[in-house]
DNA sequence: AATCCTGGCAACCGCATGACT
DNA sequence: TAGTCATGCGGTTGCCAGGAT
């Protein structure tokens, strides 16, 4: 099948944004929405690609982007919601709101992926931590790593034995997209996919976005699950598909439908979020828990 | 004070996939 | 049915601030 390339590069700013970009941008998308990226910019009076506009309208203008430090809530959701879903950072950001994919990416690089090793060097080997100096090198030489292995192998079958080494187990259930028969008016998209949970501590939804399935339309087999610390069920609540906390950033975040199918499908998805618990109580069952995360991602 | 090194993060790249023609 | 478009995703890179030497 082929491919248009995503722009023509020539004659197209690159690198960091200017705050005059930042602000055609915005206040395009305040007039018009968002979508049509590849026109924009051109109508924007932009010299970008729209792949660099969406990416900075995702990652950095969109007005509900949260900014700060992760909290230890989030880091907690983001550690629980990755051992469950691996490195597919759109559905964990989707159940952060306000944080975004590239942003939980970046973190999970940067910190947790470290955190993790660290503590897992502690704890397999029983080694003494080495001193600052020695984290620095192997952090350096990891990222070396990284780059060396995007020359000629970009999806270097070789990267994976790296990180097998050097991160804990990563589960990773093949993408899939949901899509459905309906469709909307992508300037609704805004408000529907913004804050679709409450506090990170309270888990969320399964990441409409990232599924592809915009909030008014609620097909079947699409609901959200509670994911957080069993522990602390009792101050969750689970939304299956439409009770969920929506006070996030003072966003609406609920975008109720005219005919609400997933009333129907209630006693299914309580079911479906009990066995989910009864896996989260057994941690050590892996092969349950990929099993399980991957029918919730059919 | 100068230089080097490291970590963090914004941005880019290539690919996958559904929609459209 | 095949080609093209539009969009989203995950991996990777490059820049820069700040700490270490």
């Amino acid at each position: 099948m082929g491919r248009a390339p995503c722009c023509a590069k020539v004659g197209l700013h690159r690198g960091p944004w200017t705050p005059r970009e930042d602000s055609l941008l915005v206040n395009y998308i305040q007039a018009h929405g968002e979508g049509h990226w590849r026109s924009l910019p051109k109508k924007a009076g932009l010299l970008r690609c729209g792949k660099s506009c969406r990416l900075r309208w995702m990652n950095y203008l969109r007005p509900d982007i949260k900014r700060g430090n992760i909290t230890p809530d989030e880091d907690d959701l983001i550690i629980r919601l990755h051992s469950l879903l691996g490195n597919r950072w759109s559905l964990i950001a989707g159940r952060l709101p306000g944080r975004t994919d590239n942003e939980i990416k970046n973190y999970w690089n940067t910190h947790l992926s470290k955190r993790l090793l660290r503590s897992q060097d502690t704890h397999l080997t029983h080694r003494s931590p080495g001193s600052n100096k020695r984290r620095k090198a192997t952090a350096k030489s990891a990222k070396e790593s990284a780059k060396k292995l995007k020359h000629g192998n970009k999806k270097s079958p070789g990267k994976a034995s790296v990180e097998a080494m050097e991160r804990p187990k990563v589960h990773l259930p093949k993408a899939i997209r949901v899509t459905t028969s309906f469709s909307l008016p992508r300037n609704d998209s805004f408000d529907c996919n913004t804050a679709v949970s409450g506090s990170s501590s309270q888990g969320g939804l399964l990441d409409r976005e990232a599924a592809h399935v915009p909030w008014s339309d609620e097909p079947a087999g699409v609901f959200g699950f509670f994911v957080g610390d069993p522990q602390d069920c009792g101050q969750h609540q689970f939304s299956n598909g439409r009770n969920y906390d929506n006070t996030a950033n003072g966003h609406r975040t609920d975008c109720p439908s005219e005919d609400e199918p997933a009333k129907d499908q209630n006693g299914t998805l309580d079911k479906l979020y009990e066995e989910y618990l009864q896996l989260l109580r057994a941690e050590d069952d892996h092969v349950q828990l990929d099993s399980f995360a991957e029918s919730l991602l059919m």
